[in-house]
DNA sequence: GTGAAAGCGCTAACAA
DNA sequence: TTGTTAGCGCTTTCAC
């Protein structure tokens, strides 16, 4: 592939005037501009990145590490994530962890030997492997988004998830149950826990106390949420109503329930945390608290420009930035006495 | 950062045994070796991957260009590709185009400016532009998947389209249906092409003749097809079915069909290609015809591993590989006469 | 088994 | 305004 020598060679200048010329970096006259540029149509030269990077000591580059992206949640956050990174001159290389934290251990070592000038992740980890891995290597800058990890010296981006929590626990409430269960997220992540931790600090305001059985540990994906709905469904004391800690846990429980012969909402609510693409269309439609996704994605983003370019200095230390969930009304939910909503209202 | 010639110094031996020892390159005492990684360790070295690409004139990256990760269809892909080139020794760059032609062609060179070993792209250009970017530059091994750009001399891994086209369609005149809408894909990509030729040979083969303003191009996106669907739903002679070329499409005729008041199947017949995620859950559920989607991304792959390792030579020329979509069946469609169904029966 | 040195393609400081 | 050159971090000959 054609480099700048071959360009410098065919224009008939030296390579320095290539350089200056491509860069704007240094005034070249009009005439040796344009031999230089018809060298460069010439030969098909364009830029090496790599060699590039290696001289500037950046790569114009933004990690981003997202637990899995064919999780609507992820892909939606990483395309607003990609344009506000363009917008601002960077491109970005996307890694999907699988929601393995080996495999996000490799992910950052990989974008931290590629010189990103920072990464956006969704940390999937505990606190310690983190804090073993950042003190044994210095790292570009990190944001964390969605789920945060405590101990960590890094700027977050979320949701506030104990209100997610507590919204639907409310409305459930209110609509007369009492017997609700809960699938959480994977047990030690902070969402998980914090919606967790709100759902049952709800119920215990309700002067509810909840069985510890009616809160089963799901994955945040399908498969799980889907046995783990059959087994609470066919219990004896089933639940009236059930949280799904994410949105694709939501689908997964309505799917078993469906499957098992039951209506929803007449046997059984549902409502889960996180909207869905096409939640509409979905029967019946799931009552959910959506995240303003577009804004964490580009809020994200520019907390990390900050970081990288200094303004937000290095002794600044780590904020939270916490938006409100919204909730959004469905059919999955039923009030279970009539009569007693109408006393709590 | 650390460097190689921090580690050298720490461990008291020359740059050149550091290299030896971690590239196993060379034979390297063991006491030595033990003192390198003993320095490796202390003063947290990895590599850096840019200066290694530089050097070795190869970056052991595979960039994904794919036309929007929030579709369902392309993550799914992407995440395929991703294990696969990753099992390969591969890292993976994803970069979305947003169905935009200027940020594709931006995206293909970036990639090529950062040396990737080779290339998977979902295009959605026109054969002219490509072949100018082509013959202008030299790009690595590229290998299309999903739509299929005619006179690319680049192997092609995809779907048999008009199979999917005609699966419905041949579905749809089963059940009685003659006065059917198509919301067709984007003008001039190969798989809108494909299916609306497959559409109306299946019908014209029936002896029926498609009304043009039966077939209305739609972008692959929600929002037009909903609009699309409003206008042929209000039509004096709608149509009795309609098929949407891609999954979201569908989706977004569904919801248009709802929000009119029409009722699916007892009103109108849908259908679609692509499966969704949840589709199950999505009521009625969609009669469609799935893609092998893990199948082609592997394909994809092993196909672009191929080139890039000569096994391929460049000589032996493009190849297509085609898979067989999947039937998929739903309650989306209704029989529109009992009596003619059971007489082509 | 180990070390010195060249060079990948580029930019920037300096010299002409 | 243009050209020469050092050096980014790494790998790899080729001496020792």
């Amino acid at each position: 592939m054609a480099n700048i020598r071959d360009v410098a060679k065919h224009a008939g200048v030296a390579i320095a005037t290539v350089s200056a010329t491509l860069n704007e970096s240094a005034s070249v006259s009009e005439e040796t501009r344009r031999r230089v540029w018809a060298a460069v149509e010439a030969v098909g030269y364009s830029p090496n990145a790599i060699a590039r990077s290696l001289r500037l000591g950046k790569s114009g580059l933004i990690g981003i590490a997202v637990a899995d992206i064919t999780n609507p949640f992820c892909s939606s956050m990483v395309r607003t994530m990609e344009s506000a990174a363009i917008a601002a001159g960077y491109s970005i290389i996307v890694c999907n962890t699988n929601d393995n934290s080996r495999r996000e251990r490799d992910v950052l070592n990989q974008l931290r030997s590629q010189h990103v000038a920072g990464i956006v992740m969704m940390p999937i980890g505990q606190e310690k492997e983190y804090l073993e891995l950042f003190e044994r290597r210095t790292f570009p800058p990190i944001v964390t988004v969605d789920n945060k990890v405590e101990g960590l010296a890094h700027d977050f981006v979320g949701v506030d998830n104990r209100a997610c929590a507590r919204m639907l626990t409310q409305y459930l409430l209110r609509l007369g149950h009492r017997r609700i269960a809960m699938i959480t997220g994977i047990p030690g992540l902070w969402t998980s826990e914090e919606r967790h931790a709100a759902f049952l600090e709800t119920m215990e305001a309700t002067g509810l106390s909840v069985d510890p059985s009616m809160c089963v540990p799901g994955n945040y994906h399908e498969d799980l949420a889907y046995d783990v709905t059959k087994h609470l469904m066919t219990r004896a004391d089933r639940p009236t109503a059930i949280i799904g800690a994410n949105n694709v846990m939501a689908l997964g429980a309505l799917q078993a329930v469906l499957d098992l012969g039951f209506r929803c909402p007449a046997d059984v609510s549902l409502a889960g945390i996180d909207d869905v693409p096409w939640g509409g269309l979905v029967r019946p439609r799931i009552v959910t608290v959506a995240q303003p996704i577009a804004d964490i994605a580009r809020s994200a983003i520019a907390c990390l420009l900050e970081r990288i370019s200094g303004a937000a200095d290095a002794e600044i230390s780590a904020r939270d930035i916490i938006f409100q969930p919204r909730f959004l009304s469905g059919d999955s939910c039923m009030a279970l006495r009539p009569l007693e909503v109408a006393a709590l209202a």
